[in-house]
DNA sequence: AATTTTTAAATGGTCATTTAAAAAATGAGC
DNA sequence: GCTCATTTTTTAAATGACCATTTAAAAATT
């Protein structure tokens, strides 16, 4: 029963250690030995759960992804109409889960790093898809096809940009805040159909 | 008369071979030897001109923010009306001149470092109120004061948003068609006025 | 001749990864 | 419960690269 239950609480700890230390110093700089102390072990407990320095990278972002497309399911399953649904997509971007310092920073260096490792490219790609599709199936009930992409792209960019400037920002984020100014932004460019 | 003159040409010179070879290999791994390779010199003469490798991002970055600024100065020139000036602000994020593969790329591993460096972050943030500034003053004319700020930061998320996006793409950029979008939605958002 | 520019080579430091050995955990047999 | 052989986990230290920066001297320019 217990065969794997050290190496699942490692493989977490690592993890968070990893988002709380690329947050701290930069994707760029940060090493082994500083993840390693942020999560109370050693550089070579690293290599020896995930391999490298790389795998390890793989695997946090992975880990993001996953958290994203959960916060992006929990929403849908209470969501009624095609508008609701649109909502939930914004909602779960800025959910008070994800939305955090931590892991706006996090997420842009994985951004910006994405087009120079091929794992996190994939990763992203497949991140990216998944929320483009999820915005078109709710589009279609909502937006005049002729619109329509031109919405879509509007809002995703969006989406990212606001996650950008949050990267920036150290002042604690607003969840609630994003949230509400994300629906009124989307509100804001429904409006036109009318 | 030409006591400067070498000294402004290498400058040139390896400032556009950083644009280069961080677009090539990230800034986050770039070398000296690298980007000096790019420029047919060596790694010794970029400390001679810029004195560190710090230095010389920080006089890249600085080149890119007055780029955009006088693209942005350009296009406000012969702009004789609110729209028309908001519009510029938007065509000049999106220019022949900067909307580049290259110059994305290099926007990007910019931003993601900035958070890091003292200097990327104070170029950065100059860089950001200026655009707000003039979104800020035009929009004055455009949109009722209740939804103005709403519109002004979905605009400008929206803006560093394609931006990020375009930073993954390998394939050529399509200004023309950047611009042109970039007009359509903001359009949609000033129509839900009326 | 004096000054500026250039670079090969040296320097000193950092870091991911490996190694080898110690420490903990596990579990079978008593 | 307890013992001890086996397996898993942990880390200190070694290894081997890599790299920004400095130095010292050569080359080019003035």
């Amino acid at each position: 029963m217990g065969r794997t239950r050290i190496r699942d609480i490692r493989h977490e700890e690592l993890i968070n250690a990893t988002i709380t230390a690329v947050h701290k110093r930069g994707y760029a700089v940060v090493t082994m030995a500083e993840i390693a102390a942020e999560a109370g072990a050693s550089a070579a407990s690293i290599n020896y759960y995930f391999g490298s320095k790389e795998k390890l990278m793989e695997a946090t972002m992975r880990r993001l992804l996953t958290l994203l497309k959960q916060a992006m399911l929990e929403r849908y399953a209470t969501a009624k109409t095609p508008h609701e649904r649109l909502m939930a997509v914004l909602d779960a971007n800025f959910s008070d889960r994800l939305f955090t310092n931590e892991q706006c920073s996090i997420w842009i260096q994985f951004w910006a790093n994405a087009p120079y490792a091929e794992s996190l490219q994939r990763l992203h790609r497949i991140n990216r898809s998944r929320v483009t599709a999820h915005f078109r199936a709710e589009l279609r009930a909502l937006v005049a096809e002729d619109r329509r992409e031109t919405l879509r792209e509007a809002l995703q960019c969006y989406m990212d940009g606001v996650w950008l400037e949050a990267a920036q920002s150290d002042a604690p984020l607003n969840p609630a805040q994003a949230r509400k100014e994300a629906r009124e932004v989307a509100d804001l460019m429904l409006l036109s159909q009318d």
